[in-house]
DNA sequence: ATTATTATCGGTAACGTTACCGATAATAGT
DNA sequence: ACTATTATCGGTAACGTTACCGATAATAAT
């Protein structure tokens, strides 16, 4: 079928070695025979095996990406970003969805290890914990976005107890004094850490557990549709929202858009990682944006680092976590109370 | 580091053959060796290296994805029915993003049979076509999304030009009479047809060429939002725009809001897609669904018997397109004029 | 008891490539 | 002219697995 180095070195007369060697830059094989063998590669349309080549050389320049889910526009710029910068340094990506699910957590790790992938890239669920120690032990691993703690491996974050006090500080700022969270998916450190800011902010302030309203909820925008529906039945009646995420906040928006609920003017709402959907809905939302094509990319850096380092044996300073900041991006959903 | 067969072989006493026979299932082993090499396995966390298992085999259970943006929600729901769909059959996806630029499509190509992966699904540009008729002739491909013809190449569709024109149809149904069109990208089919679509609508209906116009744009927001300025500072002055896709709409949308133009009051606005973004947004799009998951599963489908026919060399009837339809679904943006 | 059959296993080659060690021929150094 | 060096190449083993052909031992058939 197709050809291989066995083929071209036939044609050319010469040994497998050769072509090996021409196929590798290598230098010692004259320009005279060098030009002969690249002439027939061409001709026949020779490209390497890498499946050959990883096997001996036990590297195959193929990353892996376990995320919850690429349809969620927050992770599928990441990916875009990840998969490009990966590009640049000769690596594809293959990625799995694990749906938050820990059984696919674990097979996502076996998978990874069968198909012998250089390193890896992960956004897993706390329940995932076993496993990601499993993985960062056998296979270079840096983390993204949702970090678990108490394993040596590094990873790019933003500091989200800072992003959601920051948040909920600038609600409180506008002079709301009756806020309520809609908390992401608490089975992550991500959530988690929004909740704990938010929290701070409010007892900073002052504001009294009676005044302020947790309801749990998940990243997508059905779950920002539910918990909105929720908060409507209750008997409680917030002046502003804190979305953990731009999708719940819309999800909410439109909630609120049919029960006939002004936003702002009855209801502000705050979001978080200005997705391109944040500045499509009307009134576009205030968000807290995360520099996702920065986290993607930098998640990247370090996964090369580490393949290189491991490769080199070389110890470095690529354990330290990179934590970036998201900014407040101030749009039409916010006002003052 | 990682043990192989011929550890566990080792441990066992016994030969690398027998391990391989329990491995994959073979029934001349007795299950007392059977138990036996199971348990060592077991213990000590033996897992196949499927790089080596491909050389051999010539088949890696990976299959590529050659898609234009993943970033884009469209491509990204299609890119995660396929992962799940793949994923039931035991195949892994390595996925490509190839910015509708040839230079990437003729990248992917090549990476694609390097990677010897056993299939690929492909949205190519219509630039991309000898590449895609080359990698057609090496690997089992289907194609999605977007079709390029005279190819013996078979994908799963929807029928573009129906659907551009059921969309037409509907909005002179409303009474629109001076309609503007933003066509897609015209260097795809998709583009081509939906611009077909609208035309063959508007014929139909008589109406009159200079009661038309036609923008020339690109799949995402961006375009939507320069398009719709553009129109804004001609002297055309429609009832009604169709947009080739939900993300240009939602930016001809955003720019309509911050222009002080009622939609639907002053101006009927329909999409084409049905991605999440379009009944978010406000007011939210009608639009034409695309059935998206089943379109990923679909091609995931057509793949694996693309493969598995090959394997078995069964000439079969899979090269035969399937081509799904769309469905109009009426949302707020749309009005009587 | 002797042969035929089956169950169970081992040995070896192969997949396509790279790494390593030598071998030869050509050139340089004295 | 003779040795030392370099440039250029070939041969072979190895990567981890599967496929294939036998070999042996155990069982069944006569």
């Amino acid at each position: 079928m197709s050809k291989t180095i066995k083929d071209i070195a036939n044609l050319a007369n010469v040994s497998v070695s050769t072509v090996s060697r021409v196929l590798n830059n290598k230098f010692d094989v004259s320009s005279k025979t060098r030009e002969k063998i690249l002439k027939l590669m061409d001709e026949h349309g020779y490209k390497p095996n890498s499946i050959a080549r990883g096997l001996v050389s036990h590297k195959t320049f193929t990353v892996g990406l376990i995320i919850p889910d690429i349809s969620n526009p927050f992770f599928a710029e990441l990916a875009c970003s990840i998969e490009n910068r990966a590009k640049n340094f000769g690596y594809s990506v293959i990625f799995y969805n694990t749906d938050n699910e820990n059984q696919r957590e674990k097979d996502a790790v076996k998978l990874m290890q069968s198909k012998m992938v250089d390193g890896v890239i992960v956004s897993f669920s706390r329940d995932g914990k076993e496993d990601l120690e499993e993985l960062n032990t056998i296979l270079p691993t840096v983390q993204i976005d949702r970090k678990i703690h108490g394993i040596e491996c590094s990873g790019v974050f933003i500091d989200n107890k800072i992003s959601a006090y920051n948040a909920t500080k600038y609600l409180i700022k506008l002079g709301h004094q009756k806020i309520v969270h809609f908390t992401g998916n608490l089975k992550t450190l991500t959530g988690i850490d929004r909740l704990e800011g938010f929290k701070n902010a409010v007892n900073d302030a002052g504001i009294s557990d009676k005044n302020i309203l947790i309801i749990d909820g998940r990243y997508s925008v059905d779950s920002g549709k539910e918990t909105m529906k929720k908060l409507l039945e209750s008997h409680f009646k917030p002046t502003a929202v804190f979305a953990a995420s731009d999708l719940q906040a819309a999800g909410a928006l439109y909630i609120a858009g049919h029960s006939g609920i002004k936003v702002p003017g009855e209801l502000s709402i705050i979001g978080h990682d200005d997705i391109d959907l944040s500045y499509l809905v009307n009134p576009n939302l205030t968000t807290m944006a995360q520099p996702k094509r920065q986290l993607g990319e930098l998640a990247m850096d370090l996964l090369i680092n580490k393949i290189e380092n491991k490769a080199s044996k070389i110890i470095s300073d690529d354990n330290k976590d990179i934590v970036l900041n998201t900014k407040l991006v101030i749009r039409e959903s916010t006002g003052r109370v």
